[in-house]
DNA sequence: GGTTATAATGGGAGCGCTCCCAACACGAGC
DNA sequence: GCTCGTGTTGGGAGCGCTCCCATTATAACC
């Protein structure tokens, strides 16, 4: 058994219009009433109905966070959860909602897409680390549907939040180059993902503002799987010369590569030196725990949020792009040559 | 633009009804009508209008899943990235979607509840890992929202999905034993959560099986945290004499583990054997890489989804109870004594 | 105290669907 | 050829809200 607005109206002596105004905070109702009313709602926890309002407004309070077919097998990465508590916060301080779409099959993409999406269960979407040329992107600017992608995007209509990738990659390098390495090579995220790209750009940039000459030889490309990551340090450490030092584009992938260096019987640092990314809550757990370039992961989430709301709220006339600075944190993994 | 149910009727020459019936996949339609009726909408993209649906059916096809703010700290665990894709393939399979309740502090709890679930934008709830005293169990049996608990729940009226932890931990325990172990400890999980509590349980019967007196002193009660598997690992270390092997009730706290013996300047599996719990994502690319017992998470997740999806068609007249098995999985933190 | 301007209130219409019931078509059976 | 019965179709009502507009109460001003 449930209430209405029409069954408040009725037990504060008013109408179900008034009971609407103090619900929806609009002013002209006179403080009398309205306290009147508030006093009856609360005695009976009348809570409006969502399905109603919406249908209505033609607005959800939801939002969903899509997690593309591509990149749902990283899933698993720490670096979701900490999206996901930053989103949901994001979405809990303006009166929002969160729906996960996460996609595992191209089929369940195509289906869901149309569930979800077309019949507007969500007023817009966060697009999680998607590819650069990921489909998606475009059909959501052609179904006009509100969306902010996590990750740089080109598309000049595409609104985005991201964390300078080319600035953290090139501090970490830098910080390697300043311990006196000259022979540096990278385990890089997948190339069709900004992450991806730019974490290597920033690697050459900082090689190259050095005078050091980029060695294709050291570049090696993972998957942001820790797996992935262990198959490609013990490519590099295949090489001779070794590579003295080692930048890897992802927390995950770096824990992967410390286990290969361990396999060959070397040590971290005194062997190698290695430099994740991300700074998940498991790097300073890690033995020896882990020098990485710290993204402020939850903050960009809850940002990714906040700009989404806008976007819907004020209208997506022009697309919105924030750019977070990253933080170098040095624990044990890295020493002087 | 989009369009509604009359629309398409009048492209395609019959009534609203006609259509519906359609859509909703009625009997009662002629063949030749429905074909006419699916073709024009496949033609022009035609979505139902989830709002206006459920305003009228008084379903609206999401569930929650809420993560009780006594567990949102340990939402990082890869426990939870596989629950939810778990959960996830459930819903998709049943035609429902999934909304993410995440609630970090307690006043948070309080204002969401309402505002999710009393507004009705869910049809019922999957309960996350929650302590056994949760007043959520309460309020929901209270407000008659169904729902189903991950993990078992001493309640009769409760619906729950768990795997069973008792005979989890016993495995582990009695593998110990037939190694040769007989000074064996273990990290409990907060005793509060029915998980907790039953792998303690496991752990107790399997000594006493083969009458090895239970040490208080070898149990330590840990809180599934990285950190919380260092600190009670050391504790553990301290004792003199030191257990030989020690079951750590989740692989989180493994890790933990891991490293506390490393910083004792001790080997695993020669000076001390560990086993974890849940085989997570990267429980075989520890070094050594963990022996532990597998829960099947995800399966755990879909299970839960699709009880709750019977639950909320068929009604909830007498409460669903599911126990999974897990497994034992033997890597290289275990060795004869 | 009468006239405006403005604030406060009530009720109708409509959002897009489902569900029910009435109406109709058509073949079977006598 | 009439009556059933079953299969098929259409339209009204209603789900619980918001929004608009008409109406009435109140304040402001000379």
């Amino acid at each position: 058994m449930s209430y209405t607005l029409e069954d408040i109206a009725r037990l504060a002596g008013v109408s179900r219009s008034t009971v609407s105004r103090v619900v929806n905070n609009h002013p002209n109702v006179r403080p009398a009433v309205r306290e009147r009313v508030w006093e009856v709602i609360h005695q009976v926890g009348y809570q409006p109905h969502a399905a109603a309002r919406s249908l209505a407004t033609n607005r959800t309070n939801v939002i969903g966070l899509v997690i593309p077919e591509a990149v749902s097998t990283l899933f698993t990465d720490p670096f979701f959860s900490l999206l996901i508590r930053g989103i949901t916060d994001g979405c809990y301080a303006r009166n929002y909602h969160l729906m996960l779409a996460l996609f595992s099959t191209p089929a369940q993409e195509e289906d869901l897409y149309n569930r979800l999406l077309r019949s507007r269960y969500l007023d817009g979407v966060v697009l999680a680390s998607t590819r650069l040329d990921d489909p998606l992107v475009g059909r959501l600017l052609s179904d006009g549907i509100p969306f902010v992608s996590i990750g740089r995007h080109p598309d000049p209509r595409v609104s985005y939040v991201d964390v300078d990738n080319v600035a953290g990659a090139r501090m970490a390098v830098d910080h390697l180059i300043r311990l006196g390495h000259t022979r540096i090579g990278t385990i890089t995220g997948p190339l069709n993902m900004s992450a991806g790209a730019d974490r290597l750009e920033g690697y050459k940039q900082a090689l190259q503002a050095h005078h050091i000459p980029v060695d294709e030889q050291l570049i090696v490309e993972g998957d942001f799987t820790e797996g992935g990551g262990l198959a490609s340090m013990a490519r590099l450490l295949s090489l001779d010369p070794r590579p003295t030092a080692v930048f890897v584009a992802s927390d995950t992938m770096a824990m992967g590569a410390l286990r290969a260096v361990r396999q060959a019987g070397l040590r971290v640092p005194q062997d190698i030196s290695l430099i994740g990314y991300d700074d998940v809550p498991q790097a300073a757990f890690l033995d020896p725990p882990l020098s990485t370039v710290r993204q402020p992961i939850q903050r960009l989430g809850e940002t990714a949020a906040h700009v989404l709301v806008d976007l819907i709220t004020h209208g997506q006339d022009h697309a919105q792009r924030l750019v977070l600075m990253p933080e170098l944190v040095l624990r044990q993994t890295t020493a002087r040559l």
